[in-house]
Order: C-alpha cells, then sequence, then structure tokens
DNA sequence: TATTAATACCTTGAACTACGAGGTATAGTC
DNA sequence: GACTATACCTCGTAGTTCAAGGTATTAATA
C-alpha cells in the first residue's frame, strides 16, 4: 500500500550530474563547484547529495568509475555508460516538459 | 544545529497558485485542476498539496479568503493580498534564476 | 430507489529528497 | 604547529510531495 512517486522535480541533481559526465570525466568533489559555476551560482548542491547520487547511478549501471591518485591524494573519475546516456535523455525530455508546463502557466494571459 | 533551508525548488507549487489565483479568484478544488490545465498536464498537484499551501499563504497573509454558497456547497475562494503579490514577484524571480541556470548548464558547450 | 460518480472541503502517514553537519585523511601554507 | 584546502564519505533530520483516506452534498445512473 502506498507506495509513492518521486516527487515532480526531483531528477534535476541527477540531470545535472549526468549532463557535465557527459562532457568530461570528473571527480565527486569537482562536480560540487562544476554544478555551482555551470549554473550561474544559481545551484549550489553539497557533498551530502552528489556522493549519494554518484553511488546509486554507479550502482544501477548508468555511470563507471575509475580510481586515479593525484598528488598524495585518491579521486574518483566517473564517466557515462551507454545506459547513463539513455537516462540523461530521459531526464533531459521529462525536464524541458516540466519547465515548458511551468513556463505556460505563468505566462499565459489574463483571462480564465 | 541543522536547520535546513528548505530544498532548491519549492517554490514551484506556491508560485504557480499565487500566479493562477493572481488573474483570478480561485477555490481549491477548483485550482488542482487549474494547474493541471494551465501547464499542459505537464505538472499534477494533489488536493493534499495545494489545501495546506492555501491554508499557509493565508495565515502569512498572502491571501484571503470568502466562502460562498453554489448550488448547496461552499466553496472557499482565494484572492492575493498586496503581500502575496510581492511574494508572487520573488518566487518568479527566484525561479527564472534556477531555471535560467538549469537551462545554462544544460546548454553550454561541451568543453571544460 | 439504491448506488455510484462528481463536487468540494479537509487531514494524515509514509515516502522521498535535499540539507548540513560531521568524520577521516593528506598536502600545502602561515 | 595550526590552519586551510582538497578529497572521500555517512548520517540525522527537516521539509515537501504523495496517496489515500474521511466528511458532506448534489447529480447521474441503473
Amino acid at each position: 500500500m502506498a507506495q509513492s512517486n518521486p516527487p515532480f522535480m526531483s531528477g534535476v541533481p541527477e540531470l545535472l550530474l549526468l549532463r557535465l559526465l557527459d562532457r568530461k570525466e570528473m571527480y565527486g568533489y569537482e562536480l560540487v563547484r562544476s554544478i555551482r559555476s555551470a549554473t550561474g551560482e544559481a545551484i549550489s548542491l553539497g557533498e551530502g547529495v552528489i556522493y549519494p547520487v554518484l553511488h546509486s547511478l554507479e550502482r544501477n549501471g548508468s555511470l563507471k568509475s575509475r580510481r586515479k591518485a593525484v598528488a598524495g591524494r585518491t579521486r574518483v573519475y566517473y564517466t557515462l555508460t551507454a545506459k547513463g546516456r539513455q537516462r540523461l535523455n530521459k531526464l533531459h525530455i521529462e525536464w524541458l516538459r516540466i519547465q515548458g508546463g511551468i513556463t505556460a502557466a505563468l505566462e499565459s494571459p489574463a483571462y480564465a
């Protein structure tokens, strides 16, 4: 009983991650800052959001990772798989849909 | 310790409500269907979302209501106050900001 | 006439996400 | 030696949305 659908706008963090990783291999800590700058400081997602999403995307086969040692520190770099690219596409379309819906509701003129 | 900011896209239901009520006096049950149709079926917010938001907006002085009996049923019609119009404006700007941020992140070309 | 569907209000519990604070560890700077 | 930055991570909880329900009246349907 009562298994809930995800909230209507919850795909966005995942979408941003996938989009950035589709362009370039990146590691978690880097993604935190990339999202902030790529959105013009409009959206700031902390590590508490990023890491769990990365892990769940890897678990379900959308991402694969490799560890790389850089100056004594270990970074975990992520890249998209074919499944991840599909997922990106789906989320992108879904985003355009709700973004367009909201825009329509906000813009349409003042009559009933 | 740990008092959380609201999630980064949580203003949307409130924004849609305020926008529709800015055009026309409406009651809750009507708003449920209006949001669905005004967004081209992209967004569907149930009564469990709408009513609590209406009540909280009235409590904080953004909306005022009047009861009206229509064909034996009681409807509660809501309209914006000056404060509600301010709130609408603020949320609208905030929405454009995050919407623009996301669009930028999705569209910007494939170099770092 | 009985039953069901639609209108109209509402609340509540669970599900889910995002937030933020914290914890570990290394490297560089002051 | 202390502090900041990098880099990984988890966990508790706050805040939202979801779905399902409850009440009551009217209209349609069987």
